[in-house]
DNA sequence: CTCATTAATGCAAACGATTGCTGCGCTGTC
DNA sequence: GACAGCGCAGCAATCGTTTGCATTAATGAG
């Protein structure tokens, strides 16, 4: 029913190669003729089959993207950065939820590999190794996770977290507590890392509670632990988890921030809007989404572009976060 | 460099068409046949090239999926079950966000509807004779919007829209106001229509503040107007506007509920963590994601199935909504 | 006037699968 | 013993494009 290239090309009157380069290679088509066929074509409602195109070129002008779950409101400014940025590239999104299962995320790639150029793989729970491997099955660029030898964007959660841990400290807190995130992922463990590192450098104590599930109640089940840590202070693996910490500890009778001080990881939009506003580290999603796009189709033209964009957070103070038991007097 | 049908034929010393065969219609090939070309496929890591396949048996295994805004909350617990329900079945999902533009819309549509099934037109923005136009040239689903002869998924929001008016009323309010949304919002119009109706049957006055931006800022900027309308209650568009209202009375010196009652709709997470927490109407997001695409499929099974489906949806009372002028001393 | 050059188009072979038809060998029936 | 019937597999056309090569006509140089 649609209107083929063959239906074109008898309507002006020409081979159906030639509507094909007016298209794909104008300059090797007489301007006259052009203009004819693209004339008949608009007519036709004419739009080139890209299934069969993909079959020849190998080029699908699609791109898979891969989230560890589109509910967390961290992903959907992301999503919609690579969305648009890959419609001004003449390219669509796949989108897939893995329910944060790595093996689900395993399937999901390799779903796709066949019908898109190349997947965005955001915040994998797989391990590296896994990782490596389907790259060699289809272009990959790994978001919020390094891996050696691959394209890779990253928040600079190293410098967040220390920028969080030293906020606190100068507070006035010396027992802190950190909530870690789901198991497998990287951003977690290198927040444990950086965050140990600099407890240590600080001289405070660090009660490292992990792992947890990146979501409302995972934070909200952990508010007893947080509790008995006897921590004055809590960094979470990301805001949702912050959010529900803070109505756990309401719910255990702590208050924030005079009881104890949370700082959250993300920004997501939400954090503005509870009671109290959320102190959290600002990441730039959608300048991520956006730079992996770019990487992704960059790739394609088969420079092995392995580059490993790093971007900058930045720790927005609100009002989460107080005078811990050790703050100066003012 | 993957493999391809002729590959896994050539091993497994057979015709390409046995190989077909083994996939599509495994009861036609013998069982030990059958098993050698499935031994083959396995270690080869064949996998059928789905365009390849949509070129010749015209379909795709993809669905579109088009919403106004994937930021918005109301949308990602529906695109999640969307896809899920999608995945069940064999099929993927393209993901687009219009930016809230009708012409993005059209563009998009179109776009897809080469490369999918089908499209779930989620909270469409175009008027219906387009929408009935584009219907033609790709089966369609709409979701949130009832359009004569198509099928659609729609929550019942007349019946919401009764249930926080009769519970503002039932609480003493008789100078209420309405935030509508977007223009082009067919669920808008729907509470416009029913509000008005249900105020004029209560005798209570019904201001209507419309069309405004469904976000938060939306309803920050509509505060003031709600002030001046002097209503002491106000049914939002959305839970989002509702929050911004909350936030803009906050600011001009107005507390919720004690100086005006907010009611949304949508019931998003969000609408939990709030302080108040707000009272709003439940939709079924998740159901209307999994009903589109089940009704997709099934209408591709050439049923001419234009089953309209509306959701029941349920009023969450909080802490947003309080006692007004008028209520009944206890 | 001839011949090389160039621009514009046509031709036909792919791409990777599906599917109606044909062909083959075997079984079982009359 | 001939033949209908069946199970199974091969053959080849086809889906809508792209693209290297061949072909044609027109142009310009010598």
């Amino acid at each position: 029913m649609p209107a083929t290239i063959r239906d074109v090309a008898h309507a002006s009157g020409v081979h159906i190669s030639t509507v094909s380069r007016t298209f794909s290679a104008p300059h090797l088509v007489n301007a006259e003729t052009r203009s004819r066929v693209l004339a008949q074509a608009e007519s036709l409602g004419y739009r080139p089959n890209r299934a069969a195109r993909a079959l020849i070129t190998g080029r699908t002008h699609n791109l898979g993207l891969i989230v560890a779950d589109i509910a967390n409101p961290f992903f959907p400014p992301m999503i919609k950065a690579a969305e648009g940025q890959a419609r001004l590239r003449d390219h669509h999104i796949f989108v897939a939820d893995t329910n944060e299962d790595a093996l689900v995320e395993e399937d999901l790639v390799r779903a796709m590999a066949k019908q898109v150029d190349g997947v965005l793989l955001c915040s994998p729970r797989m391990n590296n190794s896994l990782i490596e491997q389907l790259s060699r099955e289809v272009p990959l660029v790994v978001v919020n996770r390094l891996v050696a030898g691959l394209p890779c964007v990253v928040m600079d959660v190293a410098q967040g977290a220390r920028d969080a841990i030293a906020h606190l400290v100068g507070l006035g807190h010396r027992e802190l507590a950190l909530l870690g995130g789901p198991r497998g992922s990287w951003t977690s463990r290198e927040i444990r890392k950086t965050a140990t590192a600099t407890a240590r450098t600080a001289d405070v104590a660090l009660t490292v509670i992990s792992p947890n599930p990146p979501t409302e109640d995972g934070g909200l089940a952990a508010a007893e632990q947080v509790v008995r840590a006897g921590a004055s202070a809590v960094l979470a693996y990301n805001d949702l988890m912050a959010i529900g910490l803070i109505e756990g500890l309401d719910a255990l009778g702590v208050a924030v921030p005079t009881g104890i001080s949370v700082v959250g990881i993300d920004d997501i939009a939400l954090s503005r809007r509870t009671r109290p506003k959320l102190t959290t580290v600002a990441n730039p999603t959608s300048a991520a989404g956006r730079a992996a796009v770019d990487m992704l189709l960059q790739h394609g033209d088969d420079r092995r572009t392995t580059a490993q964009v790093m971007l900058r957070t930045e720790l927005m103070i609100r009002d989460s976060t107080g005078p811990g038991p050790f703050a100066a007097q003012g």
